[in-house]
DNA sequence: GAGTCAATGTACTAAATGGTACGTTCACGG
DNA sequence: CCGTGAACGTACCATTTAGTACATTGACTC
């Protein structure tokens, strides 16, 4: 039979749209500002769901937290520099990784928001133990690459330069409010975020570059 | 008189109070997670005198906010690098501002807090306009000797040193829980701190010596 | 086509929560 | 020493909020 459109029941159609939407709400207000009944009434169907699917607030923020992560898993697989040399592989990689922070704010938001939890839900779900690992991978074959050619210092980490890396990308999108209003400039409008996506692929390449100590 | 040991009524204290307790706990919990009734309790006062002196929770919120980024600006005036070298300078001024942010984390909290709102607190602070100014003022001369001096290059302005810096201070202390947990490491433990401290200044060394594209 | 169980809706509750009405007490000036 | 107003406390209220008891509906099996 061919699927009928209007399903009147449909556990995973109806246990997916309260994820999506409790994810926009708690990407939005975080743990404590969002509330359930709101979620409720932006889905389909009601309140009682939310509780026969996922059991309460908590679990179903946790829900949110897992299945966030594990699309920008998905996504972050993706990222692929080619068979670039390793000082433009490099570059690429970062503002590829540039490009994926501004392109997923919300997820961020969500990450800003665990962090004020201090991680105690990341560290509830053992499925995002190995998340880093991949695109780690990929920076520590540049990495070898680069220091083998002799174009990089050999005393730098992999981690050290997903460190500098993602701390850059994370902030212009975590802070760019408050930096935003202190220093009146707008991070992500079109007539910067160019320059600055730019700028952390010439600092990564400089630093790689200079000689260590 | 000499002033009561054992005042019974005292507005400032009072306030003070209020305000520290407030503090601890926006920084903790957000604005939402933060209770009034248990502000209230940690206090040596009353509810009520909340409500007296500041008018609700929202105005407490931004009476913290302000206090807290007030504190925070005294702080950053005392930042000085002394007679160096441009070179010197600037690696200096990245250590003391990893070290601000070490030193800060409740105020960094709040600060991601305020991020998580969209700096909607921050913008009805008008007192905060000019904050940035005399950290800015300290980079720019920095700079400008350097570039006379042609250790650095030309290109780069004030504000985007300062980002990279912030940018990199701000990450490991705000996203430490999440970072730390993906990665396996504990950025402010004692054996990792001193060569991420030192990393900032190399980094930004190394940087503003590359020649400019 | 009757039985069965997952899926769903309605109406409710207990507790928490921000906020306030109203009364009291203390310090200080005249 | 007394009037007066700022500073403070108690008890309360109205709403909101997470969570649930109970009834119902519909899809699928035999």
């Amino acid at each position: 039979m061919a699927d009928q459109v209007l399903k009147r029941r449909d556990a995973e159609r109806t246990k997916a749209e309260i994820l999506e939407v409790a994810t926009q709400a708690f990407a939005e207000d975080g743990y404590s500002g969002a509330r359930v009944d709101e979620i409720a009434e932006r889905t389909r169907t009601t309140k009682r769901m939310i509780y026969y699917y996922f059991g309460g607030k908590e679990q179903l923020y946790l829900a949110v937290l897992e299945h966030a992560y594990r699309g920008i898993r998905e996504a972050e697989e993706r990222l692929e520099v080619g068979d670039l040399g390793p000082v433009d592989a490099v570059r690429r990689l970062a503002e590829l990784t540039y490009d994926h922070h501004v392109e997923h704010q919300a997820f961020m938001r969500l990450v800003a928001i665990e962090n004020i939890h201090r991680g105690e839900g990341v560290r509830k779900l053992e499925v995002l133990r190995d998340l880093g690992k991949p695109a780690m991978e990929v920076l520590e074959s540049i990495l070898d690459r680069g220091i083998a050619d002799g174009v990089f210092r050999a005393d730098v980490d992999a981690l050290d330069v997903h460190l500098l890396i993602s701390s850059y990308c994370v902030f212009q999108v975590a802070n760019q409010y408050t930096f935003g209003y202190l220093f009146d400039v707008d991070l992500l409008a079109d007539g910067t975020r160019p320059r600055l996506r730019a700028m952390i692929g010439d600092v990564v390449v400089a630093w790689l570059a200079a000689p260590g100590r």
